[in-house]
RNA sequence: GCUGCUGUAGCUCAGUGGUAGAGCGCCUCCUUGGUAAGGAGGAGGUCGUGGGUUCAAUCCCCACCAGCAGCUCCA
């Protein structure tokens, strides 16, 4: 006897190997019918599962319920391959799970697939969906299916089936067994082809075999299905919404930034309207940096290669950064000696031994540190070292710290000036490789609103809420109210860290109280902390529902034992500072592309580029127009006169496609009585106010950042992408 | 970097083996109109770059560059 209890708690009793769709069918035909899944236990299961004695918990899944969905998306995986199959016959399958949203296919097919093939699969799965065959699950002993999926010779499979873990492999055949379509697979899945809802085949791209950049290329199919054809629909629709907020799209529809090949790729040039938006930001940190006892600096884009040696950047990150500046064959010799020297082993190419012999004839102390390798390598090393402090390359900056600890040790520093927090929009440029490259989001050069904290290890914790506090604060201008914290720790497995354990206790422990501290919403990440301390990271989610990772605090030992950083103590001796390493926005680029996207394009009035527009109505009001603009703009806002010849409904309809927040209507009416017609760009029309008062409502609203830009109401899909959810194929 | 797709006017996009079009925008003129597009005329393109095939290439082929989607990566 099987004793199943109902959500409600109600308690039926079936005899023994009763399967779940029996026990729903008893109690209701139409809900076993609508069931495409069902969780026993907490358990999704299939409905053709055999329940065996004791008591479960049986909940049915319909295809409106979340994991009911999510079975239904991988059911669908599996007739999309089969349609693929039917099609393409030399197809082999790799893995096809459901993902947020939908479900996607990796296969190996020499065909390329195309927008074209997306119809055909379509039509094919829909016969298959019509036909309404039966998911029949069966089992076998390992041996057995690997010797199944050897004669099948798909190697992909067998990968598969050696990852998985049991004594018995299953299978999922659609109809019956042998004679149908079947595919290994962990389950569990609708009961019939039929039910797997709404579906549209979505897009195609490469994807790594196990996501291993160094393994075959695969092509990822990408589909979608839905409960049903509204819920597609509404999807799809949201997708295009989703679009129409696209930074690079508003970037250009409202001139606020562009890219041009010329200048190159992945390098922001900030129009007018975007450079003021990126300005209001600045100052308004600015601002709050002093009041909180930050110093502003500045410092240059470039600096020497050494500086770079010294921090650990250079060569260590070289891959990802521009190439360095020589300014003579020599410096760029030293840079290759230096390089050969201090990697064991390594061997000069014959080109360069070539290279060498050539440019050493003019460079005979050269010669003799690098070639022939003589020398110990340590005064190798030091010679050249030497040498390089007369002569040497420079590096575009990758990071803006070992410039401020430049400035840091330029003077001495006492236990009483600690902390000293430096802060800089600094520029930096990061060669990312040409398909990381994105809009604004992902770019090759960008400004970091950067700080270094320089403290006593006492201090770390203070200085460490100090920076949660104004991120909090940072993100509270903006309105950014949904955000979580995660702490990056370390893994004390890996090798990869360097720092005494000591300093890495102390570290996390300060990191985890601030945040505890600040009762923010936090999860810790094991094997996520920076090589040499670990961090938070602030991801904050936007009103359409997509996560981003914005500022970052990280707590660092390693730059001021490998710069020598000290201060003086009240012992009057030298102790090692501790540096912390914060952004808030992160980088203003990617920033404002989350701003313009988070917004749509419609800034609240303190951040929009035009604050106003006046529009006369007529040649008649023009000048009085003019006169409106010039007190608008004498009021400190942001202000734009449009007399042209147009009608009002045109100039009205032009600046509500900039979003302009305000527009101002004045015509002969407004003339007479010092008045201002007010519109705003969601066609509001607020009618006749003094210009005074206007001026004073908007001043207001500035002060107070006050919220004039409803988010747009409903939830939207979070990112397009591949998060596997779950296990299938 | 990898796989696939795309590249035609400032923008969005049609189009053809015989050197090109629309809408919007821009300029000029007319219009002086009261809350999302008034009218007319005009200017503007080496059809991403470089090779190749061809009597002839914007179109077909190759390479490169750039963009898009995804994968991988992001101190």
């Amino acid at each position: 006897m099987v004793k199943v209890q109902l959500p409600d708690g109600t308690v039926v009793e079936h005899p023994d190997g009763v399967r779940v769709v029996d026990v729903l069918r008893a109690l209701s035909p139409r809900l076993a019918d609508q069931a495409v899944a069902a969780k026993v236990d907490g358990q999704v299961v299939e409905l053709s599962t055999r329940l065996t004695d004791g008591q479960v918990k049986l909940t049915a899944l319909k295809i409106d319920d979340p994991e009911g969905l999510h079975v239904a998306r991988h059911s669908a995986a599996h007739v999309m391959a089969e349609a693929i199959c039917q099609l393409w016959p030399n197809t082999k399958l790799v893995y096809g799970p459901p993902v947020d949203n939908g479900f996607y296919y990796d296969i190996d097919l020499d065909h390329s697939l195309t927008p074209e093939d997306f119809e055909r699969i379509e039509a094919r799965m829909a016969e298959i969906v019509k036909e309404n065959r039966p998911f029949v699950r069966y089992e076998m002993p390992r041996d057995e299916a690997m010797r199944k999926l050897e004669a099948e010779r798909n190697e992909y499979k067998i990968d598969n089936a050696l990852r998985a873990e049991g004594d018995t492999l299953s299978f999922y055949s659609t109809g019956e067994p042998g004679k149908s379509f079947e595919d290994l697979c962990r389950g569990p899945h609708v009961p019939s082809t039929g039910r797997i809802g709404a579906f549209k085949v979505r897009q195609v791209a490469g994807a790594y075999h196990h996501g291993d950049a160094t393994k075959q290329m695969l092509q990822r199919v990408y589909g979608t299905t839905w409960p049903n054809k509204k819920a597609l629909q509404e999807y799809l629709h949201m997708m295009e919404e989703a679009k129409k907020r696209d930074h690079r799209k508003l970037g250009q529809e409202l001139g606020l930034f562009t890219i041009s090949p010329l200048v190159g790729t992945g390098l922001i040039l900030w129009k007018p309207h975007g450079a003021t938006i990126r300005h209001v930001l600045e100052e308004e940190l600015r601002k709050e940096l002093i009041a909180r006892g930050y110093q502003l600096v500045y410092t240059p884009h470039i600096g020497r290669l050494d500086l770079y040696r010294t921090s650990g950047h250079f060569p260590y990150y070289r891959e990802s950064q521009y190439p360095p500046l020589f300014e003579s064959e020599r410096a760029r010799m030293l840079n290759r000696l230096w390089e050969l020297a201090g990697e064991a082993g390594e061997q000069a190419s014959p080109a360069e031994i070539e290279l060498f012999s050539d440019v050493a004839a003019e460079h005979e102390d050269l010669r003799q540190a690098g070639y022939p390798k003589s020398a110990p390598r340590e005064e190798r090393q030091r010679r050249i070292r030497a040498w390089l402090a007369v002569e040497d390359g420079y590096l575009l900056k990758p990071m803006n710290c070992p410039h401020h600890i430049q400035i840091y040790t330029s003077e001495a520093r006492s236990y009483r000036q600690l902390p000293v927090k430096l802060a800089e929009f600094g520029q930096v440029y990061r060669y990312e490789k040409s398909g990381e490259v994105n809009g604004m989001t992902r770019v090759r050069g960008f400004c970091q609103d950067d700080a270094h904290v320089f403290c006593t290890p006492q201090q770390l914790p203070d200085e460490i809420a100090e920076c949660v506090d104004l991120s909090q604060f940072v993100l509270k201008m903006i309105g950014l109210t949904d955000y979580r914290v995660r702490i990056g720790l370390r893994d004390p497995d890996s090798k990869k860290y360097i720092g005494s354990d000591e300093n890495w206790r102390m570290a996390q422990e300060a990191l985890r109280r601030s945040v505890a501290a600040a009762a923010l919403n936090s999860s810790e990440e094991v094997g996520e902390a920076a090589f040499y301390g670990p961090k938070i990271d602030f991801v904050v989610r936007d009103c359409i529902g997509r996560e981003w990772q914005l500022g970052t605090v990280q707590v660092d030992y390693n730059l001021p034992e490998r710069f020598g950083l000290t201060y003086i103590g009240e012992d009057n001796s030298e102790h090692r500072p501790v540096m912390v390493h914060r952004t808030l926005f992160g980088s203003m680029e990617r920033f404002v592309g989350i701003l313009i996207e988070h917004f749509a394009g419609k800034f609240p009035l303190w951040l929009a580029p035009v604050q106003v527009t006046v529009c006369s109505v007529s040649e008649k009001s023009a000048a009085y127009a003019a006169e409106v603009a010039a007190a608008c703009r004498t009021a400190g806002l942001r202000t734009e006169l449009d007399n042209s010849s147009e009608r009002i409904g045109a100039k009205i309809r032009s600046a509500t496609m900039m979003k302009v927040p305000y527009i101002l209507v004045v015509g002969e009416q407004e003339m007479r009585n010092g008045a201002v017609n007010v519109r705003t760009r969601e066609g509001q029309q607020y009618g006749s106010f003094r210009l005074s008062d206007f001026l004073a409502a908007c001043a207001t609203e500035i002060a107070t950042h006050g919220e004039k830009t409803p988010a747009p109401g409903g939830q939207a899909p979070a990112v397009e992408g591949a998060s596997v959810t779950h296990a299938g194929g």
